[in-house]
DNA sequence: CAGCATCCGAGAAGATACTG
DNA sequence: CAGTATCTTCTCGGATGCTG
């Protein structure tokens, strides 16, 4: 897998924010994802969560109930996806140790 | 900064492509990186370099001279943004080890 | 509850041509 | 060499309504 390939699988608006919510073995419902991130819509949460999944990345479990009942949780590959997580979180924690980027920020 | 800002950071096609070539310290010239990168246009290398140095991660230093040179270089904020990349690119290679995964590319 | 279908607008990205 | 300008195309994301 190359460089692009690697960051396509990260790309868009809500992936990481939805993988951030995944971490550390979480099981979630479709409705707590959608709780969870607010200003997400129905549509972008299923889009992402399907893509997701396309990529091998997250585990979708149906369970036939009424009502029904769908959860989600990372595979294995997508568990060895947290240390790189991680380190973008940290690190734009420590953006503040940099005052001449903090003061930058774009509208 | 949250999570989202962090991310959006790192949003679009071509910005995690650039910033890779110039980890480690490496100086890239505006024609080097054009090189580098296969596919991109000179509009979306300016455009994204731009938002980069907007966004305090790269510096641009422009060499008055005939033919005019220009390069550029993480700044240290953005040199902070490596073991993040790092540990994208370690996964990456990483995906073999997940047979399930890697079965499932998306066309 | 967990979605899919449809329509819409905005912004991203691409092609091409031109300039200091 | 290192861009800008313009135009077109495409994809993303949002709003709304419907279904098993």
């Amino acid at each position: 897998m190359d460089v692009e390939a690697a960051f396509k699988l990260l790309e868009g608006r809500w992936k990481l924010v939805i993988l951030f919510h995944l971490f550390g073995g979480q099981v979630r419902r479709f409705s707590d994802l959608e709780r969870l991130i607010p200003g997400i819509t129905q549509k972008m949460l299923a889009q992402q969560l399907r893509r997701l999944e396309e990529d091998g990345i997250v585990t979708r479990t149906v369970y036939h109930q009424v009502p029904p009942k769908v959860d989600y949780r990372l595979t294995d590959w997508g568990q060895a996806l947290c240390p790189a997580m991680d380190a973008i979180l940290k690190c734009a924690e420590r953006r503040e140790d940099f005052p001449s980027a903090a003061s930058s920020a774009r509208a």
